[in-house]
DNA sequence: TGAGATATGTCCTAAAAGGGACATATTGTA
DNA sequence: TACAATATGTCCCTTTTAGGACATATCTCA
């Protein structure tokens, strides 16, 4: 029984939970959607498709747990994500349900 | 901002994740789908198709998560799982890796 | 005896999710 | 100058998932 258990339930919870993580990531400093892929991707094993990305980001944006502000690096244009408190609240409750779990082996 | 966050995500959790919830219920004491059913939309407030959950039990069975013993009760036969040593280690790794995401707030 | 609960199983269709392409623009490097 | 990387966005088709029905059998209580 040598099997990677792992690496399957960190990328299962990733994709699953994937606004989650990156409301945390966006926690510990503002990003935008290329860095948050590239950040996704080496941390989690997980291939994340910038076709998924932006429009989860945009989705975010919407129902308050982010807000985006436009960047010029040069001529290029960055859509920096900052969390708002709403954001860091679901983080918090969600923090809380997994100690939860932990505690709950019975 | 008054939103229930909490109940959210633990639906969200046992919906995504609902295999590791079943796993943990059969590791506190052997279990049967029915009672699962009943167990698993009491605690977690989750609607859970029997049509879905059967398979799904068959399935951790054939992956050697579960084992099962057919339990006579007067005429009705009940299927009951019992959690591997495989199965308990899934549950392990999956708690160790709820640790790391509570540390990482950063 | 009939209805509701217990108990397990399959199957089909509709809805959701995922993969990959199409689209555009700039910067850096070979 | 051409290609890879940075940067953001939409869209369509395929694959996967989910809901609900079909199926069967026993037990309990009114």
């Amino acid at each position: 029984m040598t099997e990677n258990f792992q690496k399957e339930i960190v990328q299962r919870i990733t994709k699953n939970l994937l606004d989650i993580q990156i409301l945390k990531l966006i926690n510990t400093e503002p990003m935008w959607g290329y860095k948050i892929k590239k950040e996704v991707e080496t941390k989690f094993g997980v291939k994340l498709r910038h076709g998924a990305l932006y429009p989860l980001l945009n989705s975010l944006e919407q129902k308050g747990f982010l807000t985006s502000q436009k960047q010029q690096q040069g001529g290029r244009t960055r859509k920096v994500y900052t969390i708002t408190k709403k954001g860091k609240k679901y983080i918090e409750t969600y923090h809380n349900i997994l100690k939860e779990q932990i505690q709950n082996k019975t």
